[in-house]
DNA sequence: AAAAGCAGCAACCGCTTCGAA
DNA sequence: TTTCGAAGCGGTTGCTGCTTT
């Protein structure tokens, strides 16, 4: 919106997977000056791909905060949770699962929940009596089918948005999440703070400093929340300490050399930060007043 | 070792919603 | 109020790599 037409040349555009050289450019370029309209990214990085190629590729992949690899268990139960209750709407669903995306979700469901439903109702229906997984029996308990969520909670979609104490309870059940137990230390961004609300307060000022990691940290174990991105381990502009200091290179660094690259570069764009201290900004700020944290995670809510 | 089948995932397509002019 | 472009969303496709035969 916003974007005159004149910045729409008509253009061939390229499709298909990403390049690690694109995804360099559009990550740059957004770490620099912000997505802005999406229809003029393309021109303004000279990707030969349509805006929203770009904002899909940004979304799913590039975004920084996201969490990818495998989904562990209070995840799952969360999205049949939630599936139960929403249906496919993913959207909302990925919105409880801090660092997932829509996709990321839709594939899962598509690709193993769905069997998993099936087979679990299978099974109860050849055996009438109650599934005990762990993992969705209270969900099988309460409604035969995936794909209509009529039971348990509400009778609508609609109702379900309406509802505040469902909407209390999805917030419960998003903060509430097992991965909590996990020794992996997480900083979760529900929403990638957007760099047009960033500027002006000062994440830089606050974000080396080490206790934002400091919190149940492991460095044993931290790479593997900090899954190496193949496309993007290279050419990033790297800071000799980083953002997190020596200590939590080391602890990436011992296993994946990439992840780190990573982790500095989704900050890289510290420098165009300034104002007030990161930590008024997250947690007095209007934007980000949902600061909080849990164990050894910490969740950003916009 | 090669071919076929399968699963997972990234990306595209098309429809809907939103918001500015 | 209407129109139109951008963004958001969900369904689907197709590529890639792994497993099986």
């Amino acid at each position: 919106m916003g974007c005159k037409p004149s910045d729409k040349p008509k253009a061939k555009y390229r499709k298909g997977l990403w390049s690690p050289e694109e995804d360099l450019r559009l990550r740059n370029y957004i770490l620099k000056n912000g997505h802005g309209c999406w229809s003029s990214v393309p021109i303004n990085t000279g990707l030969q791909r349509n805006g929203k190629s770009c904002r899909l590729r940004w979304i799913n992949y590039l975004r920084p905060g996201l969490k990818r690899g495998t989904f562990c268990k209070q995840e799952e139960e969360t999205i049949l949770t939630l599936h139960r209750m929403l249906g496919n709407k993913w959207s909302q669903i990925a919105q409880h699962l801090p660092g997932r995306t829509d996709n990321e979700i839709k594939n899962y469901w598509h690709s193993y929940l769905k069997k998993k439903v099936a087979k679990a109702e299978e099974m109860e229906g050849q055996t009438k009596s109650q599934y005990t997984s762990t993992s969705s029996s209270e969900i099988l308990e309460c409604s035969p089918s995936p794909q209509k969520p009529t039971t348990c909670f509400n009778s609508s979609h609609e109702s379900v948005q309406k509802s505040p104490p469902l909407v209390s309870q999805l917030d419960d059940l998003s903060k509430d999440q097992s991965c909590q137990r996990s020794p992996l230390p997480k900083i979760l961004f529900a929403e990638w703070l957007s760099l047009d609300q960033v500027h002006g307060g000062s994440f830089a000022n606050n974000i080396g400093d080490p206790w934002v990691l400091k919190e149940g940290f492991d460095h044993s174990t931290t790479s593997n929340n900090l899954q190496a991105d193949h496309d993007l381990g290279h050419g990033f502009v790297l800071n000799d300490e980083g953002i997190f200091g020596s200590g939590f290179h080391h602890g990436i660094s011992h296993h994946h050399g990439l992840g780190l690259e990573m982790i500095n570069s989704q900050f890289k764009f510290e420098e165009q930060i300034s104002g007030p201290g990161f930590v008024d900004f997250v947690s007095g700020g209007d934007l980000y007043s949902d600061f909080n944290l849990q164990n050894d995670a910490m969740y950003f809510y916009k």
